[in-house]
DNA sequence: TTAACATTGTGAAATAATTAACATTTTCCT
DNA sequence: AGGAAAATGTTAATTATTTCACAATGTTAA
């Protein structure tokens, strides 16, 4: 199951979401117009998607919404779970933090980072935040294998370099600044004025 | 230069900035692999990006900086400039009008939305807050064309057909739910926890 | 019981994006 | 002056992703 496209794993994550909330509802089955519907993509891409992991529905009615969500979660999440931490506790940084509260899901954020000694000490969601200096220790104590990096742009490439040090293996960095790390470590960027430049950009060509 | 595919344009806004900074360095000159090191691509691809919009460079000495910008700039903005509105000043709002407040550019965030009265009134990075209810009419007054929600995923569908209503054109949508809107809107998603299951995924698969 | 229909599953075609390969040109060195 | 080196520009090949088209099959209704 190694080679799933990197777009079927972002979509399997949203299907899996909207699939928990029809459970939630007490819905049993669905159809894949009805999950094209919600996700706003055609049928055919998600019988696709659910092709490519394997799974089978039934003819005429559809998918079983419980076995699926078991079924991508066994295909994305680790089965022990995993440990992410947040560096750069700024507004950016609590709105990840939100985020996540109260979801227990397969990865848990178990501490948040920061320069500025006043917010070191504090919590932040119920979640410790500790001194950029210490990142290393605590990163090997907690067992941190994901950091999400919401620090300013010019920070971003000596934290980067920091956390591959400390021994993490993905990064997702939400800085405008891109960093480099090394191949082993899988790294995500996005950057939300280049975002807001695409919509504007789109815009005006109709 | 229509047919700019959206990888390129979204490459073109990161060139941009990263060839800011080297202009206030005072560098004159870039190479395409100079670039590429920048944003850890390869140097074809921005060489390809570049040839895309029809700039061409000195053999040699590579590319000019301030004409690049300058071109770059052509391309993705509008002459005029486009006013953007935020709908919802929570964490996640505040950190992007934080990245705009200083830098002038040709997207100007000018009103900002959110339900909470005690937020209304209220300004944020010098940007007004303005009740939910009286969205469309501020859109039309202060003639915003792109907005971006950060609400929590519950009001997402419904602030989405205020906004289409209102007569937006583009729309960026960060909240975990996705939103339908008519296909003259230029619409974008992003979803944090989809990028960290992804990461989370990867990581698994090394 | 059978015909019409709705739905899944999938090979093949189409489209989008990246990468390879290399011709071309300028500069530099000897 | 001439050859080597270092860049750009671009066509072609490759890879990734989406969409089309339709076979297969269970379900419903007459």
């Amino acid at each position: 199951m190694k080679n799933l496209p990197h777009k079927t794993i972002e979509r399997l994550s949203q299907y899996r979401r909207a699939l928990l909330l029809c459970h939630a509802k007490g819905m049993t089955y669905i159809y894949s117009h009805e999950i094209a519907k919600i996700q706003h993509i055609t049928a055919v891409q998600v019988r696709r998607d659910i092709m490519l992991i394997g799974y089978t529905g039934t003819l005429r009615k559809g998918y079983n919404i419980k076995e699926l969500i078991d079924l991508i979660g066994q295909i994305i999440d680790s089965e022990e779970g995993i440990n992410v931490c947040i560096v750069g506790i700024g507004n950016l940084g609590r709105a990840i933090t939100n985020y996540f509260s109260g979801k227990r899901t397969k990865l848990s954020i178990v501490a948040v980072f920061d320069v500025d000694k006043g917010k070191v000490g504090k919590k932040y969601h119920g979640i410790e935040c500790f001194d950029v200096a210490d990142m290393a220790k605590v990163i090997k104590k907690e067992k941190i294998e994901i950091a999400i990096m919401t620090v300013p742009g010019e920070d971003a490439p000596m934290i980067s370099d920091m956390l591959v040090k400390a021994g993490i293996i993905g990064m997702l960095n939400y800085t405008p600044k891109p960093v480099n790390v090394p191949k082993e470590v899988y790294l995500e960027e996005y950057d939300m004025i280049t975002s807001l430049e695409k919509v504007a950009f789109f815009v005006k060509t109709h």
